[in-house]
DNA sequence: GATAAAACAGAATAACTATTCTGTTTTTGC
DNA sequence: GCAAAAACAGAATAGTTATTCTGTTTTATC
């Protein structure tokens, strides 16, 4: 018995993570996210406990969107370089798009949030050995296909592409001039060969 | 007449620096500064204006000393490819010292403050065309010298470089494990041939 | 339809925020 | 030493914060 639920957590946690994305941890308030979800107060602290489990929940979903669909392609069992490639080519394309300059969640935490809160900083850190591995299967492949060179130490250079793309979404985050991030960009897929 | 200031604004600026380089700008509070800096409210406010203004001055602090101390080398006018690899591997060293993982002010305030407010954001692209000038004309040397290769164009090279930088101090403020930052930028290194 | 359980909207709370105000102390020029 | 100006410490203010509490509404089961 009980009064049913009146809004979807699941669609609450996609806005309040646009929130978090958008304006970082501490600059987000409890009302921002009551307006942004449209989910009462009760409603907030009921679902997902406080404001740092949200964020938390949200940060996981985050990540999980990240490599669900930004790097579907990438993510294939036999991506290899043309994939790589293929994902910095439509950072670009998205960086036209609704999400022009909100930059990257896990950047954006690792800078303002991970040096404060030891959960968050291992949670960061667990993303980003996510994004390492991705490319480091990729170029694994890369090298099966001679893409690459034989002698090419994948797992560094994952690390090497990881290291790389935050500075991507750094660039897209600080407001550079869109010709600035694209020859960035260019450069980064260029020293793929 | 009137009584004499009982601080030192440019130690109290340091020292407000450092705070904001930590906490970052929204978590850092004026009783923060007051402590740090042990200078009255009536001193801050007398001396710097708000909050906002003496982050902005601490923001310029921080890159001044960043071009003059850290990069001292890397700016002579004949400083070419080794002294960007030493930058980089100096990076490392500062990494065991007090500023272990602060990472890099710029940086934190592209990501936490610039997307909110333009001033500071035009600031940061100012500091990050700096940081683009000063590898620029390192390569350019390091051409003249046919350590790279003829056809570079080193500004964009410099715009990498930037990039990848701004990569490195993610890693650093992520709270990475020492190794992991070290191979990467052992791979920025070598990229350079 | 009655009842109990859960969800609701929003008021209340307690702590913190940036900034200003107040009364006191110190200093310099006379 | 006196007076005025400036700097001081810290109280006061007005606003915001995360979180909890209160009273009301809705729902599922009997």
């Amino acid at each position: 018995m009980g009064r049913t639920r009146q809004f979807d957590a699941a669609q609450a946690l996609d806005q309040a993570m646009e929130v978090f994305w958008q304006k970082g941890y501490a600059d987000t308030s409890m009302n921002d996210l009551v307006q942004a979800t449209g989910v009462s107060r009760y409603g907030i602290y009921g679902t997902f406990g406080n404001k740092r489990e949200l964020f938390l929940a949200a940060l996981d979903r985050y990540a999980q969107m990240t490599a669900g669909v930004k790097m579907r392609a990438l993510r294939q069992p036999d991506a290899s370089l043309p994939e790589i490639k293929g994902y910095f080519r439509d950072m670009l394309r998205l960086n036209r798009s609704n999400w022009a300059d909100m930059g990257c969640m896990i950047c954006n935490t690792a800078i303002e949030v991970a040096p404060q809160d030891e959960e968050i900083e291992a949670a960061v850190q667990g993303y980003l050995t996510m994004l390492t591995v991705i490319f480091s299967k990729a170029l694994k492949n890369a090298k099966a296909n001679g893409e690459i060179p034989a002698d090419t130490d994948h797992r560094r250079m994952g690390r090497y592409l990881t290291g790389q793309l935050m500075g991507l979404v750094v660039f897209v985050r600080s407001g550079m001039a869109k010709k600035d991030i694209k020859a960035y960009a260019e450069s980064v897929i260029d020293s793929l060969g």
